[in-house]
DNA sequence: CTACACCATAGACGCCGACTATGCTTGTAT
DNA sequence: ATACAAGCATAGTCGGCGTCTATGGTGTAG
């Protein structure tokens, strides 16, 4: 069966006449009659009585002409879908941040995402490093903002900023006097760190592993909020990643933060999505905004 | 769009894989995969994300898949209804018959009707001649069972059965008591008649139309069964068709029927359809049942 | 009775969808 | 690390279906 045989018969069943059908469906009046018998030799009964000066349906035509309408319907539904949002930009789209950079990134650039891509519905996730990759792979995202470098395996990347650390200290460190802090001073201090998963425990890892820091037994936080409570109780030192320290999450309440001088140390973050996504416009569309809003930050 | 995409579609989403949702659908990997290509080329969006080692529906495509689900079934409602009810001799037909033909033949025939066509569910209705060929030819009805011969514009007819005329007396009647009947016998008689429209009253002023009998002025019945009452009150005679004086209709109550002798009058009954209907098949299946019942019946 | 309206049939043609063969990319095994 | 296997895309070819124009056949109207 045939969509546009349906066409054809809804025609007829419209205008009981063959020429106007076909005029209305533009074909010749013979390909109509072809087709409307084609159907009716498929399905094995008559759907039209040929009346002289009319033509009508059979009953078994009237039954299923409603039938045919709705498929018709539908079928234009599906084009009527697929064409609206026939724009890339647009629909549902899922991405997922890891910890350390969702909290802080996302406040700066949201607005700036609903204002650009007004008709992208992002939904948001936070996933560590490894669970992101896997669901990303897995399909059940779309999109990840995570620190580079990562294994990529059918999966693309791109860079979007780099991001300094910086360390946060007591208030009552040496450290918090200094004009300016190098990553060798913090040999002898006490690194608190988040616990395992979290990339920024292997990057703080990776800035301090040629220095004599030894990192505490005792606590491993589950966030960088905690993080920050238990430099500020004196516990210890601890790198934090830039944007967690802007705005409502910078000095204060005991802690110091403390920017490095060069070679500042710092990590880079990117996007990484599956080569084969179909998505690669909205995510690159994502990414020209946080590019962009990343810049005008730095200054 | 094509169905046939949709299928591909559908079998595409339901197994994951190119080569296994060709086999599914008897036909080459490279077939499907160019049909799934163009049917996303058409709609304007990608229906689906070539992963590496699996095959995966984009959002858009989950959307539209319930879509062409449905659009697959109503098609196989379709093909379903058709098949189904493909029998010829199924369905409802809608059939009229004059009224003095209708109350008596139908209890003889009914029976039989509904056992050798089980599936055929017939719609009756009760119109005079004219009325009954105007809905015939406006398709309202598919069948008319009357008195031939009628005007035949496009309509086909079939004869099934001689019915003769009887004449019913008043008891206190002359003729009453007579051996034979004969129609120069009505001679002088107060002839009573069915009102305009009945074509038995034609046939009745046909029959006597050589003999002075003359038509009472004062009464038309409207159904043969007044006329009978007014023929037990001693108004005059009246011809009557013979299946009417069957069974529960037969002399009694003042009023004594009496068969004509040879030659006897009579009026053929006959079937009468639109030589475009599409349902002569059944037609000609209840004028076989019709025709073998009378066969029995005369006997 | 002739002319017209209207659907069916005939014959030709072009395009779509099918096939086989092969290429290309990715993941896997030795 | 290299070779093989899996899996989708591409290339080239072919047959059939849907389309057209021209014409036939039938019923209606003037």
């Amino acid at each position: 069966m045939n969509l546009r045989d349906l066409r054809y018969f809804v025609a007829l069943a419209d205008t009981g006449h063959f020429g106007k059908a076909a005029e209305r469906s533009f074909v010749s009046q013979p390909t109509l009659s072809a087709q409307i018998k084609k159907l009716e030799n498929y399905l094995g009964v008559q759907l039209i009585e040929r009346q002289p000066r009319r033509v009508t349906l059979t009953e078994m035509g009237a039954r299923i002409l409603p039938l045919a309408r709705r498929m018709l319907q539908e079928s234009d539904e599906i084009v009527a879908l697929a064409r609206n949002e026939h724009d890339p930009l647009s629909g549902k789209l899922k991405v997922a941040l890891i910890p350390t950079i969702g909290p802080y990134l996302l406040p700066l650039v949201m607005r700036k995402l609903r204002k650009q891509l007004p008709r992208l519905k992002l939904m948001l996730y936070e996933y560590q490093t490894q669970p992101l990759l896997d669901k990303l792979r897995a399909g059940d995202i779309e999109l990840g903002i995570l620190a580079l470098p990562v294994p990529l395996d059918g999966l693309e990347a791109r860079e979007l900023y780099q991001e300094p650390f910086t360390v946060a200290v007591p208030n009552n460190s040496p450290l918090a006097k200094k004009s300016s802090v190098k990553v060798d001073d913090l040999g002898g201090e006490t690194l608190l760190l988040l616990e395992d998963g979290h990339c920024l425990r292997d990057q703080a890892l990776d800035v301090c592993g040629r220095i004599e820091a030894r990192e505490s037994e005792d606590y491993r936080a589950t966030s960088l909020e905690t993080l920050r409570q238990m430099v500020a109780a004196g516990l210890g030192v601890t790198l934090l990643p830039e944007l967690a320290t802007r705005g409502p999450f910078g000095s204060g309440q005991g802690l110091t933060v403390k920017h490095f001088s060069r070679p500042v140390p710092s990590r880079t973050v990117g996007a990484v999505w599956r080569k084969s996504s179909a998505r690669g416009d909205a995510v690159h569309a994502i990414c020209g905004v946080i590019e962009a809003t990343m810049k005008e930050v730095k200054k």
